[in-house]
DNA sequence: CGCGGAATTGAAAATACTCAAAATTAGTGG
DNA sequence: CCACTAATTTTGAGTATTTTCAATTCCGCG
């Protein structure tokens, strides 16, 4: 064979690739640093830790393992759930590039729910504690800090609402929207993307069984809101569907 | 008459009533300053701001109106609840003494729902820019401010657990067996207290209508689960609502 | 090409809802 | 303090939505 025999030198960006740095990170206008002063992000650089790659499937917590790390996702998805006693178990989240993994393990220094990768994927790991140190010099990261906390707590009130409230239809049009809404955020189209989860990750976080699934987007395909092939989705109806998602409109007429 | 003529003089204790101390609070073992040194704790007491009485039904705040400090329940019982564009509301939580209202405003400096009175009760005002900038000064009042907002995010997690995944009989165990605990960590009866919320905000927390927690409080009843008078309840086998709150047992045998 | 997981579709069943009426409780004013 | 009224709660009957169970179908992958 031609390819050296030391692998571990022969791959230099790998070396590279453990040590992340927001300044020149894609998502820093959405992440923890959002906002921050060259000078302040670089402080941040100094405690990212490495950065961390998982393939799908792949575990980056599970609940009651010690919590040392928040993490944030630097690209891929990621589901977050929890399962109680009874074995029940409920997917509190979808996560992408940008946002936080690991508040919840705050409060009781140990991991709440499991945080899987749906697909393969990169987070920074953020140690906890130095962040912690930072907060004392970075006024503007703390700032920062508990809004992404409260935008947390305000999302969860809001799939309060949704699981409390909504009929099936209603929640998968609010899925729908939410998701079209942050691809927005991040430059992808907002009519256009893949369902990074399976049918059952959507049901189970929605409230609902695979087959209310399977059904909805069916109906939905059938009155022309949507193209679905697979896991790609267009919305072609975006305006229908955000009134569905309002409760101002309804994918099948009342009886 | 014989009592004084000069009202405002003569009612000292009023004027000190608008001055909330911390340590002199019965709720700093659970409140925002637990934990805290005494030192540190005269700081926090520094900054509260005055203290604010509800009677029954009136509104601490409302949804899009500016924020500006948070609250810790000195006593009584309020509900927080958010209401969407088509107008269906959900309540988010019940807060008791030495809980704290208003995290959800941080991120979009707007109340992001509603906080009403259940009944006459006080809160203690905390101006959220003065508490920022205690944070740089008392450490340990900023790590529990994180964990109390970690707290409030996998309390909400629970809650969607709740919503997405339990039939009614097992969501209103779970309602009195969490009811149940709080009292207890506050001193009272974890067996027997009062229902400060009407059957109709049982159900709309627990995406359920009245009609069925109607139902479910008779057949509990029904069953010498519990015992109802008006809003008085008794937990009569606190173990069996325990295990049907985990899933493990049921009300009504299977068929 | 065939295996296996994922998704779809159909029919029957269950859970909780809606609507309606009656009973109870709380609030108000005399 | 009582009586009256309004609000809340309870109970019943019928219904709707979603689930469950079962049978295919589709698709990726070896």
């Amino acid at each position: 064979m031609s390819s050296p025999d030391f692998p571990v030198i022969a791959q230099p960006l790998n070396v590279q690739a453990l040590k992340a740095t927001c300044s020149a990170c894609s998502m820093h206008q959405l992440c923890l640093p959002m906002g921050l002063e060259d000078a302040d992000m670089a402080r941040l650089d100094q405690i990212i830790g490495r950065r961390r790659r998982l393939v799908r499937d792949e575990r980056l917590y599970a609940m009651d393992e010690p919590f040392h790390n928040l993490y944030a996702v630097r690209f891929g998805h990621f589901k977050t759930y929890q399962v109680n006693a009874a074995g029940d178990s409920q997917i509190t989240g979808f996560q992408m590039a940008g946002e936080l993994l690991g508040m919840d393990a705050i409060s009781g220094d140990r991991h709440h729910c499991d945080a899987v990768a749906l697909e393969d994927s990169e987070v920074c790991e953020i140690p906890f504690a130095r962040l912690e140190e930072l907060f004392g010099q970075v006024p503007a990261l703390l700032r920062h800090f508990h809004r992404i906390m409260s935008q947390e707590i305000t999302r969860e009130q809001n799939v309060m609402l949704l699981l409390g409230n909504m009929r099936a239809e209603q929640r998968f049009a609010v899925f729908l929207v939410n998701l079209s809404s942050r691809y927005a955020a991040r430059g992808y189209s907002p009519t256009r993307f893949q369902l990074r989860m399976s049918r059952e990750d959507i049901g189970n976080y929605l409230g609902l069984t695979i087959e209310s699934i399977s059904r909805l987007l069916s109906r939905f395909k059938k009155t022309g809101l949507v193209e679905v092939d697979k896991r790609e989705i267009v919305l072609l109806e975006p305006a229908r569907l955000k009134a569905m998602a309002a409760g101002t409109a309804q994918c099948s007429p009342m009886a």
